[in-house]
DNA sequence: AGCTTAACCGGAGATCCCTCCGGTTGCCAG
DNA sequence: CTGGCAACCGGAGGGATCTCCGGTTAAGCT
């Protein structure tokens, strides 16, 4: 879906012409109202398809809502793969960690409710994915900067307080702005990464 | 609710009844079946009671989910609170970080299937209830190791990789067992609080 | 063009979470 | 004991996610 891989099975052109339809009427109406009012038999009324349709084509609500930001994912991934550093290659391995970090972060700001939605929802499946693709990035990034640390785990730790329900919990609760969060991130790599610990 | 305070409004006498009703009820349903198939609406029906009722009681069905597992956890913060080290005082602060983290892993293992259905519904009502305790509580100690460290930060950082749907995917489809999320653990905490750095 | 078939479509309906409200009952003051 | 009120009860119902299946249609082959 959208670990970056074409489908192996081309859609029919009527399939391929509703899923642009709800795509389309699915990104209107998220703009206009939130991600938690998104309801799919909506999306489907509004598109003009069936609400089977809407399953048929994306699994269930997650799938939609990945859809929804599949290309800006596509843009992100293209940066810290082959971008211009300090995300992309070209850079320190640790630079390019808190780099990717950052990124995350400012890609949970710019459309928060959207991932605390997708966040909330299945559980499981938000590791299915994008996370996955994440995760082998980061890890090998690890291992670079430290390469006797145990980085598949490390890429998992570093990964969890990118979380979309945590940052919005502590920018709403605990009254934290987002480069507050980016300060705390940046003293958790330099302890795990740069090895300066804080305090 | 769960954060140890005693209702300030007594119940009534068929209330106190019914909430039992309700908890014994889900408890053995949740033996039998599993956390995902405990439907409130069969939870009611079992009980002998209407709907609206288990809604009064708990709120909703992340409040039921956490009475359930009320009594484990004042155990479990009485131990970190007052109880023998290291998990409780008395130990170096370093060590009970390790201890708490270890005892949270242990207590999700446990339970593995009722903590993940806690954390997927609802999504921010996770960070209601014991997480502002535990948090606290490790904020505390990392502050006590780490006097100049941002402890509020970190204590949500190492709070985020112990999470149920973390360690079951950990566990389901990577292939890791507790002691390797355990060993990573320790690794991120000796980075963080003890300045070892992994590798 | 006509045929075949696999894929697709639509919406009824099952299930679930949660709310709302009219009727009921426990508790206490008098 | 009794009256009154606040709290409680039950279940109908709204809105959401997702499934299922009979009818339809696009695509390729002859």
């Amino acid at each position: 879906m959208l670990p970056v891989v074409g489908q192996p099975q081309p859609e029919r052109a009527d399939a391929a012409r509703n899923r642009q339809k709800i795509i389309e009427a699915a990104t209107r109406m998220l703009a206009e109202r939130g991600a938690d009012e998104l309801s799919l038999d909506e999306v489907a009324r509004v598109a003009g398809v069936g609400v089977g349709t809407v399953y048929r084509r994306f699994g269930d609500r997650a799938g939609l809502l990945y859809a929804l930001i599949d290309e800006r994912e596509r843009r992100f991934q293209a940066a810290f793969l082959s971008g211009p550093p300090p995300l992309g290659p070209g850079a320190p391995a640790a630079d390019r960690i808190e780099a990717f970090l950052y990124a995350l972060v400012d890609r949970i700001v710019a459309q928060q409710g959207l991932y605390v939605s997708l966040e909330k929802g299945g559980g499981m499946n938000k590791f299915s994915g994008p996370y996955r693709v994440h995760h082998v990035h980061l890890a090998t990034l690890i291992a670079q900067a430290r390469p006797r640390a145990a980085a598949p785990y490390l890429a998992d730790a570093l990964l969890a307080p990118v979380s979309a329900c945590l940052i919005a919990f502590q920018r709403e609760e605990r009254g934290m702005n987002v480069d507050d969060i980016k300060a705390g991130l940046t003293s958790l790599t330099a302890a795990v990464i740069r090895g300066r610990v804080p305090g």
